[in-house]
DNA sequence: GTGGTCTAGACCACT
DNA sequence: GTGGTCTAGACCACA
């Protein structure tokens, strides 16, 4: 987990995103502890209040709990964290036809596209 | 033409995006005559300088062709604006790919996803 | 608006509470202004980025709404206000009965208490 | 006598006053020996410099005596748990009230909220 | 060791 | 002017 970062997007959204694809693609598991705020911060070589933040908006959204002194772990809850990948999933697709459809292609060619394997 | 700016990224190529797109698409076809800089800064309500500098790099990519005294025009060549139409396709398609992918769908689901109507 | 804080508690949940209890009341009409961060920073002794949290926070429960460049301006959503007001109102009352159980008393105690008018 | 500890408060403030809400219930009666520093420091999980600290404190205010060699005992003075066991309620009642007039409700409204029993 | 809060101050984007 | 992000570093509470 280490990585340069786009300059055109908060840091702390680019690591909850991050974050978030981990857990969804099952790179990390259900109740599993993240690194602690320091190591993280290290880690990515960013601001330890940075990673602060990225924790704290994980926990409000539920996605991780964090207990005072032990660290933050992913939810245990694997119906959130599927209805995640099912939302995640819906968001990319319906991005992906409204870009095509602004270029005038059609949902046809889109099938076509994906299935000629490119 | 006008629009509310994402913050997370430089407005200059935002705007080349969308000129590309509109080129793309046809709702600009070959040759017509794009807005001057000065009318195309106050319509987006943007510096005069970014517009510069969005019609300075259309030209590098001989997207458009900039004519002293007469103002900046979509190129005329039909094989340019074809390849464009297909390199953004497959851009689009295999960026896709590449997020789903990390969050660990197959092409398959894809595709599923993609003819249930998304 | 200015104050000495309790020690015993985050100073931005403080505050928090305190611009909850100044719309509840209608001390702050709906689609009011609230002071720029720097002002009540200012006003509170307190460091911008603590009135910068206690916005932020605002906003996502949706009590108030920030408009950048603009300021941070109160909900105009009268029913999530009468809801706020009448879940603090059940939640004190909650509260105390349970602290004066705790201490022995009975209901009818403490409703003899709040009648005599102390 | 184990519990979990609200994290805006300092500790030995809410050991204090589980102790004094435990001797004017009537859970811990007049004269009756409290459990040594040590002891209580482990039942809570606290240090026990903490509770040395709540003893000094509850001495202070005579609600008990610790005695060298013995060790700490509840008052035997039934008037002074009389007199706290009052003031408590009225302490109580009187927040509650100024809570409820800041939200903007009556006397009557709050009387009728008890009665409703919620 | 862990996370939680707060300050001071910088730099950016938007109006 | 407005808010948004980020850093550096301090101090506290909890385990």
């Amino acid at each position: 987990m280490s990585r340069q970062f786009a300059r055109d997007k908060p840091i702390y959204l680019q690591v909850i995103d991050q974050i978030i694809q981990e857990i969804v693609s099952g790179e990390r598991v259900l109740g599993e502890k993240l690194p602690s705020v320091r190591e993280l911060a290290i880690t990515l070589g960013v601001n330890p209040n940075t990673i602060q933040r990225v924790y704290r908006e994980l926990d409000q959204r539920q996605i991780t709990i964090t207990k005072r002194g032990q660290g933050t772990f992913v939810t245990e809850d694997k119906q959130l964290v599927d209805r995640m990948r099912e939302d995640l999933k819906t968001q990319y697709i319906e991005q992906l036809v409204l870009d095509m459809e602004a270029l005038g292609f059609s949902k046809h060619e889109i099938l076509q596209s994906l299935k000629e394997g490119e």
